[in-house]
DNA sequence: CATACCGGTTAAGATTTGATGAAGAGGCAA
DNA sequence: TTGCCTCTTCATCAAATCTTAACCGGTATG
């Protein structure tokens, strides 16, 4: 009973019989389930440390089945694995962002699959969970209440500042280029001057005063989020 | 260099140069080459994160160059996007299964390519191998973050040098030539003065301090980095 | 030894890049 | 409507970075 349980979730017996014999064989124990509702049920009963999920799926479909299972804190960490038939397919899923952890066009070879199983089992399991409250160097972001604080004031952050310092602050020390940074602060708007950021960027930086300097600029490249404390705003931060 | 390195092979100039401007637009950076045998090289040298590649291509066929990527461990695992004439060519390419990882067929609109591309790099799978650190002989480069390590001291690398390095450090080893070397730090015009990689060559000497050694000339041929620790005696024993 | 070739070095000039100030353009509520 | 507030665009400047070209010394080759 320590192995680790997979669900498989598929209607076709010619897929899945083969499929669950060839896990089984790997050590995994396996159980089918042949619908999406069905599938839904055994994942909330039995909280696999896996779920291998076909798109096409009798009573309800398997996007439908990713997003209630992500809907269910009991279920929302549980890696998915996806099977489509096209790769077209995969950038629908992908574009739903529906949080299927991999993908895996059908018709596929017994090797691979299990491989990939495997991987997504050793993953450690850091997936972002969705955070509301992000707080670093002094500076917490709460997008629930749309809140920035930096140490005792509050900072009045613009919708577009906040979503800017929001992707920053998520992920310190990664450097964002313009484009990214557009993405993340104004939707899919994908269609205007990168140097819009700069300027967005500045106004940060002067409501953030005397932490400004965390957000720092990468010559040719973008901005990141300063990993690590920095002098001044330590002693700055000493000082108040 | 957080930006994804795409290498385009189509020899319509009419194609490669909007969607090459189009791919820059969106953050990428992109290296464009106008036969399949040129392509080729490219590819082996440059290890791009995706390879868009047109089917009909003077010298090899696109075919051809996608069976020999395949055949390379070192680009075996690159995504390719190929570009196709007609509709019923997607299915002969399938049928061979030559394993290009997605199809769009010309004319294409700018847009829902552009999608294709970044549903491509974003694709599970691919993301855990795809490369962002990569770390030898005490110096480590990541580009995810921008930063450049050389056993504790930071390395205040500019552009240029930080992919001249990247390429060198990915390949340990292999020599690259300037055109090489160009392609890799310079991404997009090809045909400035070769001798401009010495000037760069030199600054990372500087930069590097002791490890300036590491960065190895190749007399008549190139750059590269070395592979080995210490001399090469033990090498050449056990290479006769 | 002479010579052509090659890479190292240097500095000036050209180019690119980001910061900044300011001027519209909409949006929205009073 | 007017009066903010926010976002975008543009022009300009200074600094960082890249390229070019000239000069130098080492090396292979005859």
């Amino acid at each position: 009973m320590s192995n680790q349980q997979i669900l498989l979730i598929d209607d076709e017996r010619g897929i899945s019989d083969p499929l669950s014999y060839a896990l089984r064989k790997e050590g995994f124990e396996v159980t089918c389930s042949y619908d999406g509702q069905d599938g839904l049920r055994r994942a909330q009963s039995l909280l696999p440390d896996l779920i291998i999920l076909d798109l096409m799926l009798p009573l309800i479909e398997g996007l439908e089945v990713c997003r209630q299972l992500r809907g269910d804190p009991r279920t929302r960490e549980i890696p998915v694995l996806m099977l489509t038939a096209r790769t077209e397919e995969i950038d629908e899923v992908v574009g739903f962002n529906m949080g299927a952890d991999d993908y895996v066009t059908k018709p596929f070879k017994m090797k691979p699959l299990v491989q990939r199983v495997k991987a997504l089992l050793r993953r450690p399991h850091l997936k972002e969970q969705s955070v509301d409250v992000v707080s670093r160097q002094g500076i917490t972001l709460d997008r629930l209440h749309h809140r920035a604080v930096a140490e005792e004031s509050e900072l009045p952050l613009t919708p577009t500042e906040f979503k800017l310092l929001w992707t920053l602050l998520r992920q310190p020390g990664r450097t964002f280029n313009r484009n990214e940074l557009m993405d993340a602060s104004r939707g899919e708007d994908a269609n205007a001057f990168e140097r819009t950021i700069d300027v967005h960027v500045r106004s940060l930086r002067q409501k953030l005063g005397a932490r400004a300097v965390l957000v720092e600029t990468v010559r040719g490249v973008g901005y990141r989020f300063r990993d690590e404390p920095h002098e001044s705003v330590v002693t700055e931060t000493n000082a108040i």
